[in-house]
DNA sequence: GTGCCAATGTACGATCTAGTTAGTTACTTA
DNA sequence: TAAGTAACTAACTAGATCGTACATTGGCAC
């Protein structure tokens, strides 16, 4: 198996092409690139065992051969897709500035970065819940993931702890489980669109409810932090 | 070498004892129910794509033709065991008696029984995944769904009217969103607990946690509904 | 320009899988 | 008790699907 990140010997650095300024026939790292992208797209559309590699490979410019010589079988291009969806929204967790931010500001902030990023990436919730539904085995076997989302998490550790400080937020609640929450309510629109929208009639990711949908997010967080325990 | 005189076709290979009377040896009902059973198990383990017919068969006492004959297709068995399992909940949701309860108990009443119930059938939930994998085009083939669960939903407008009429809840909202609210929290926990677990580090249907967030629960919609909008 | 090899293309095969064909028998009922 | 039929079984098929063996070529190093 070849890895392409390695597999830069005798290619030029990405330096212009060999003076005539056409484009170059070979590329490794485009095509992997292509291949990725394209599998992303089937695997988040048919699951892991509705993706066909044939199916792939047609859409590709390339051959079945070149992803077999990129990615070695069906699963590890299905890790590698996962890798790079999973590698997006820890980017765009990174963006991220809130310390300037009031405590409830700040974890509405948080709320809604997660909301708009689930809303525009539907792509990267159905791989998720594909591979929850073959109890992530997959993701097991890549060395990426345990671990890497905690930076969010601690993130929302120090707004909680400022908030206490200020007196602003009175419960006792865990960051984990504020993130638990969040994501819950995020991943549910998305992921759960189709029965619910078939039971229920009604579409939660229809754009038109967007706005609706992102502020009952932050005013639940804002709510079950600031609410004080109402036992007599 | 088959000698075609001696054929053993539609032969039962252990012949078992006929004429006991205690257990009949033919039965409808039973081989369809069995069928049905171990269909709900292999859909919710493996998915719809990868769960397999002749798999099924063999772990039941009857054959992969039994199946066709019942059934007629993989695509109608598995509707058959998504009607099942929606039938399930369904019949939970009615046994509801929260008339003589205060609003606020009420409604923790139907969060809570809405865990209970994810918590305790994680084959409905990981179906319900599956279903969305496939943009809920199996349960469109059925006549059963549309509309079907809207009994919870009435209910919860019951107790916000109640609420309301009351002064217990601050907050206008709508039933349909406390349900999805509860649902996506509920379904969350189980439905994602392999990469939440891979990811953090923490089983969330652990059932060590199971009492906290039960409560969590609870706290949050109550939170959410008492609260008054804190515009200045 | 020539040698080399990464990158690419073609064609095929072993295996799996949904569904079917053909045949058998337990049970009911008249 | 005879006959009809619902309930049942074994063996097969057509087509799909992952993966591979083998052939080929573009472009860099020298």
């Amino acid at each position: 198996m070849v890895d392409a990140s390695v597999s830069t010997r005798g290619r030029r650095p990405d330096a212009a092409p060999s003076g005539d300024g056409l484009v170059p026939q070979r590329d490794a790292g485009r095509t992997r690139t292509e291949i990725l992208d394209i599998a992303t797209r089937e695997f988040a559309d048919r699951g892991y065992n509705g993706a066909r590699v044939d199916e792939i490979a047609t859409k590709t410019r390339t051959t079945k051969r070149m992803i077999y010589y990129y990615f070695g079988s069906k699963e590890q291009l299905y890790i590698a897709v996962l890798e790079r969806v999973y590698l997006q929204i820890r980017t765009a967790e990174q963006t991220l500035d809130v310390d300037g931010l009031d405590p409830v500001d700040a974890i509405r902030r948080i709320a809604e970065l997660t909301f708009d990023h689930h809303q525009s990436h539907p792509d990267f919730i159905r791989l998720v819940s594909i591979e929850n539904i073959n109890r992530a085995e997959h993701m097991a076997k890549s060395p990426t993931f345990p671990g890497q989302n905690a930076s969010v998490v601690s993130l929302i550790e120090q707004i909680l702890a400022r908030g206490r400080e200020q007196g602003r937020f009175a419960r006792q609640v865990d960051a984990l489980d504020v993130h638990m929450l969040i994501s819950s309510y995020c991943v549910f629109r998305v992921a759960n669109r189709h029965t619910f929208n078939t039971i229920f009639g009604r579409d939660l990711a229809d754009p038109a409810l967007r706005d609706r949908y992102r502020a009952m997010l932050g005013d639940l967080v804002v709510a079950y932090l600031t609410e004080l325990d109402d036992d007599p």
